[in-house]
DNA sequence: TAATTTACCACACAGATGTATGGTATGTCA
DNA sequence: TGACATACCATACATCTGTGTGGTAAATTA
């Protein structure tokens, strides 16, 4: 389990914290030495045991400046359900941890385009929505896709009748699109993202 | 500009790359020089001069492992616009960069909840999609909020009717749920997000 | 009261690390 | 042809860096 952390931990964690965010580079003990007026590294030493023991980080040992953040302690969970009692949140029922991490530093061709227009609205992808594409060829029926049909991409379900497939909108205001040789399938929607001002 | 690389630099840099999101630390140049068998660390040197004359490093001299990415060879591109030629997407018009790191090192408490139930369906928030929830007790009309009403977390529109608060669906089929001792909020929706296999 | 934790200090040292100097060889481009 | 970039090599060195040893003092906990 995690424990709790002191005052000063606490401080030195966050300037830890705040050095990987700012610099994407971990300290060296002399530069958190530095950093609260320390004048000897033993004393960061014992800071660094602290917070390996209490959970917080880790150490790679010998290593320069590997002092690596342990994903538990910051990384937000996904809840599959809440429990009562305010103000605290008991976390009841921890499905996993959103890592979007991943996502970016994915080697797979990807990019992210804004939804214009109301067409898969009925799909839960609205106007302004942020849709992360990878890019590809092929897809599968059923799958959201985005598509280029002339000089304009246009996000879309991927349905077959019979023998031909059809951009189909999510929307009953809009006519499905025949897939023919003005249409070319640039990518397959993997994520819709939407942020609320 | 962003100038081209040669296979070797490229594998260079995919290394850096790696490292960086494996063991959340970039190398240093002696790890590089053991990675490709050079025997030298002026072989290393050269090439991270090269990766940094191309623009797709930095190097904060003196520094141990001080190898930085530059952002914009490697976030993924927010387009709002797409324009036709394939195989090669031709970028007309970024409008600026996903990088949800920042969300994920905020210093607000924030927490992330799997929607059960279509209740916001018309909003555009469906069964399984994840919801980032930023914690605070106030919330603006209008807002898409959390809320817990007894034992069980609800995300809803938060609306005034008169001089009374409510709940509100967003789905026909269900009824608005007015906002008494019985119903305490938990927080404000800052983002949704769903994702396709 | 005794043991433990917290919160510092000084000093030393081996090895890690970035940098400098100066090469060789090959290919490309004007 | 000459300048330049690429792609390596060897060696040296000052300093950075993690770690070790051994302290002191106060607060907390059992």
């Amino acid at each position: 389990m995690i424990k709790e952390l002191t005052e000063k931990q606490k401080n030195v964690l966050q300037f830890i914290f705040n050095k990987i965010k700012n610099d994407k580079l971990p300290p060296t003990i002399r530069e958190i030495a530095e950093e609260f007026g320390f004048s000897s590294t033993g004393t960061v030493r014992d800071y660094l045991r602290a917070l390996v023991d209490k959970g917080y980080i880790k150490i790679n040992e010998g290593k320069a400046r590997a002092i690596e953040l342990v994903k538990d302690a910051f990384r937000i969970p996904v809840l599959g359900a809440v429990a009562a009692g305010s103000p605290t949140l008991a976390v009841e029922d921890i499905e996993g941890y959103v890592d979007l991490n991943d996502l970016f530093f994915s080697d797979a061709d990807i990019f992210a385009l804004r939804v214009k227009g109301d067409s898969m609205i009925e799909a839960g992808i609205m106007p302004d929505d942020l849709v992360l594409v990878r890019r590809q060829q092929a897809a599968e029926i059923g799958d959201v896709v985005v598509a280029l049909i002339g000089d304009e991409a246009t996000v879309k379900h991927l349905v077959r009748e019979g023998k031909n497939f059809y951009l189909h909108p999510a929307n009953s205001a809009y006519q499905p699109i025949p897939v023919n040789e003005d249409v070319s399938l640039i990518g397959k929607v993997i994520t819709s993202i939407r942020r609320y001002s």
